[in-house]
DNA sequence: CATAAAAGTGCGTGATACGCAAGTTGTCTT
DNA sequence: AAGACAACTTGCGTATCACGCACTTTTATG
């Protein structure tokens, strides 16, 4: 979508760790003392520049606490499109997400995932992000089941399950607290079946 | 919830009036000069109320305009708990959702639907209604399915599957712009099947 | 090394969200 | 039906925000 692979310059380089650490602090201060009670003003001060820049970056704190978390949703249309045409739209679908998942998440991902379940204007922020995975996703699915998302149900259903079955491995994995989210996911992608669903 | 059936004072009309009549503003000014240029100093003006007496109804412009949007996701809840206990879960879930959208939907409605589809600031808002909901979905389908959501994947599965399916024909419905909703809903319930949903 | 393009910064402004403390208006009791 | 009470409305003040604009600094390029 923009820069290729090599010419990745200083410049480039110093905007993706700025963005990186203002997410960072962003969710470290929220961790601390709560969303409310961080300014966008300490998010600057800590990561060392103007209150300014942190707006050039992320239009709320909020969006910088979710931010990077969007990265993941990204993985997964990645891994996706990846998947060898053959394979049948379940099967894709199901490595897709259990590669998604193959590592499991790190604390700072973890941290950021049971605030974002607490804190409603996190989940909302967050939501805009998985919309437009969603609809990403259902143009992926669309093209490999040759059906245009924007006449047919199927590919919008798909996607919606997928994301919502996501949702669910992560947020009881999250309430539980016990066990591999790597092993909830593999089983929620064996609680449901997408070939069920009608090809219109 | 909270007050019974027969005892609303003029206390409460007034207030639900009020409410509603605050939502209404807000979607109609949101409607005619888009979200962003509308204050709320000018939806309070409209309804001949204080700025501050709307913001005692409503935490931002954006919550006003979902608003009442909630007030069907509340109906499903309704209807769900009213199904006889003797159904099989999918039909349960089936006639729940066609009861929900048995009668077309109004202008109003609708133009509410794609203003938030349009709007990121109303699509996250109206995500964290559906947040709510669908968590009382899942209690009830736990209630239903003898399993415990907070314990088993099933019931939240199931819950956010129906979430996603209604949310994948309303959308498609709106891109299309022809038929009836319902029989778009009545299509995308028999798109899948919640029986294959393990019952942990 | 000179110049253009991009990023960071300071400033100012319009808009919020909400606590607080009156002033008003239903509700309820006696 | 009068008055106590609780709920609601409102005005005010405050702490944030989001963002346009102009200016300085940094990076990229020929």
């Amino acid at each position: 979508m923009n820069t290729g692979s090599p010419p990745i310059g200083l410049r480039e380089r110093k905007k993706r760790a700025l963005r990186a650490k203002l997410s960072d602090v962003a969710l470290r201060l929220a961790l601390e003392r709560g969303v409310s009670h961080v300014r966008i003003e300490d998010i600057a001060a800590e990561a060392d520049v103007s209150p300014r820049t942190f707006n050039n970056y992320f239009p709320s704190k909020e969006a910088a606490i979710v931010g990077s978390a969007t990265i993941r949703a990204e993985q997964l249309c990645e891994i996706l499109s990846s998947q060898p045409d053959g394979l049948a739209l379940h099967d894709a679908l199901r490595s897709t997400v259990i590669a998604l998942f193959e590592e499991e998440p790190d604390r700072d991902w973890i941290a950021r995932a049971r605030l974002i379940r607490a804190e409603p204007s996190l989940f909302a922020e967050a939501a805009k992000a998985d919309r437009s995975i969603e609809q990403e996703i259902a143009s992926e699915i669309g093209r490999r089941a040759g059906v245009d998302p924007a006449t047919h149900l199927a590919p919008r259903l798909v996607a919606a399950v997928v994301i919502a079955a996501i949702h669910a491995a992560v947020e009881l994995w999250l309430d539980r607290d016990e066990g591999s989210l790597s092993d909830m996911v593999r089983q929620v992608m064996t609680q449901f079946r997408v070939e069920d669903i009608a090809t219109d």
